[in-house]
DNA sequence: AATCACGCCAACCGCCGGCGC
DNA sequence: AGCGCCGGCGGTTGGCGTGAT
């Protein structure tokens, strides 16, 4: 019974890619384009399903793929990345140029997961609610003093500059995504939206592209978010997203928030 | 030298959402 | 609206390499 149950799943398994079989796929994405998987795996004969093919160009045939160890930077930006977004493997490795959702996934279990298992386990979300996890986080990251200091609300919140920013009205979720969200600025797709945020905020360049600040004007139960830039700011980014991390008031202190474009 | 245990990572699986018909 | 196909995603598996015994 188990037998066949191996023997069934394994059957169609080709396991490690050939050069030639890398060459063929290699060639005929570069001259034809990405897509059409299913079509691409039977045009070139070779015995693996579209999605193998797929898999294979996009983890390790496509140009630009960033091979080796990571980075220390990359180390810590996957660690912070992972604090906001969980196991979205995929946006993470958006962030990382060069590098796959795969790689970063695998590094991760076998790395980082072990260095910072003391955090718990966090299946598919960025926040365990059960134990308030995003404010430990914040608390043993030095840049983050500010808001964990503030939460209190002794210090009283500056409304945001009248001209700033075009943000949209954030939705407010109430499922579990976590307390990271996604803010879109309207009808701002370049690095303008970006400096303007920064003013907003008050960007410190010496804050290792983080940032504190209070966003009430996004809903009155929040008082700080903490935004990650992944890339200097200033400079051309790709997309007008900003991922930012949300607290909550007393009243709801640790309670997550979620915005979502 | 042989064997075992473990870590790493490429590849696969199953699920889901988007899209076209 | 329902269906099927395709692509994307996160989780899991299995094989290989390497260090320990």
């Amino acid at each position: 019974m188990e037998e066949n149950k191996r023997e069934k799943k394994t059957e169609g398994k080709r396991g490690l890619w050939k050069a030639e079989e890398d060459l063929i796929l290699k060639n005929y994405v570069e001259t034809h384009g990405e897509g059409n998987w299913a079509k691409v795996s039977k045009l070139l004969g070779l015995k693996r399903g579209g999605k193998s093919c797929r898999l294979r160009w996009k983890n390790y045939l496509r140009p630009n793929i960033k091979r080796g160890a990571m980075s220390k930077e990359e180390e810590d930006l996957i660690i912070r990345m992972h604090n906001l977004l969980g196991n979205r493997w995929s946006l993470i490795a958006g962030r990382l140029p060069g590098r796959t959702d795969n790689e970063v996934k695998n590094y991760w279990n076998t790395h980082l997961n072990k260095k910072t298992s003391v955090l718990g386990k966090r299946k598919g979300k960025a926040i365990d609610e059960s134990n308030h996890q995003s404010i430990p986080n914040h608390q043993n990251n030095t840049n983050t003093n500010i808001a964990i200091e503030n939460q209190g609300g002794e210090e009283p919140i500056a409304p945001p500059p009248a001209e700033l920013p075009m943000i949209s009205s954030p939705k407010t979720t109430t499922d579990d995504e976590g307390s990271m969200g996604l803010l879109k600025v309207d009808g701002l797709t370049d690095n303008t939206w970006m400096e303007r945020a920064v003013r907003w905020f008050d960007y410190d360049y010496d804050n290792n592209y983080e940032i504190e600040t209070p966003l009430m004007m996004m809903n009155k139960n929040l008082n700080y978010a903490h935004m990650v830039f992944d890339e200097e700011p200033f400079t051309p980014c790709l997309d007008s997203f900003v991922l930012f991390e949300a607290f909550g008031t007393d009243s709801d202190l640790g309670k997550t928030q979620s915005f979502l474009p």
